[in-house]
DNA sequence: TGAACATATGAATATATATTCATATTATAG
DNA sequence: CTATAATATGAATATATATTCATATGTTCA
């Protein structure tokens, strides 16, 4: 070998070998994690838990968390992405929406883990 | 006001005001977002779906994922104080395994996601 | 048409974080 | 006790990303 990038020995090489075999596609995991990563952030978090109540427009969210419209918007655009928000356009205003029903589940399994103990 | 740092005017105050009501505390939001941001990484991803099918040594982890001996070790300090992994050590070998029932669903969830349309 | 407003966005900056590298710690075997 | 192996960890580096700033886009209304 010599390229290998693990600098110890295989201890137990059948529980990895059986391990690497259950293990999901390198891109589904890579999805998985980029799906986890829209959620770990404490504004995007915050605008999701905004969203469960009703449909707001952007002006409304940066008034309500206390900050600029611009960084609202880029977030946005990142739950947008992400296929977490949809949007409508009335005139000038734009009202964003969750578009996900697994959003409420997967925040209610995390706060269980969090408050345990 | 003046010291706003929202730079646009409220539109719906009605609706504003009542999100706000049934928004969680700060400190809560701030570690859900911690608890996702777990998540959020390829890495930890691959460790905790290989420790879904059973325990495994730092070594068996380096190899399974080919990755260096010291950053799957970094990884698994993240992830043990998130909460979500614990250790027995026997001799020269810790194994690590899962320390937490909700990780499954809260996965199950994430993949409904990402594989849906 | 043009002024005003809501939103979007590119670039720059600041900050967080994943991996590497070197080395420390802990345990076993000889 | 010493050499070796498995793991842990601090510091440095590289990369990702959140926010800001300036400005662009799109819409309404006078």
């Amino acid at each position: 070998m010599g390229t290998e990038k693990c600098d110890c020995n295989i201890i137990h090489e059948d529980v990895v070998n059986r391990v690497k075999k259950g293990m999901p596609k390198e891109e589904l995991l890579y999805d998985l994690a980029d799906f986890f990563k829209v959620f770990g952030d404490t504004t995007r978090i915050k605008i999701i838990y905004a969203l469960l109540t009703c449909e707001m427009c952007v002006c409304d969210i940066a008034s309500l968390l206390n900050m600029s419209q611009s960084s609202i918007s880029h977030q946005l655009r990142v739950l947008k992405q992400a296929r977490l928000v949809k949007f409508r356009r009335d005139g000038k205003v734009v009202y964003y929406s969750l578009d996900d029903g697994h959003i409420k589940q997967i925040f209610d399994q995390g706060l269980l883990h969090i408050t345990e103990k």
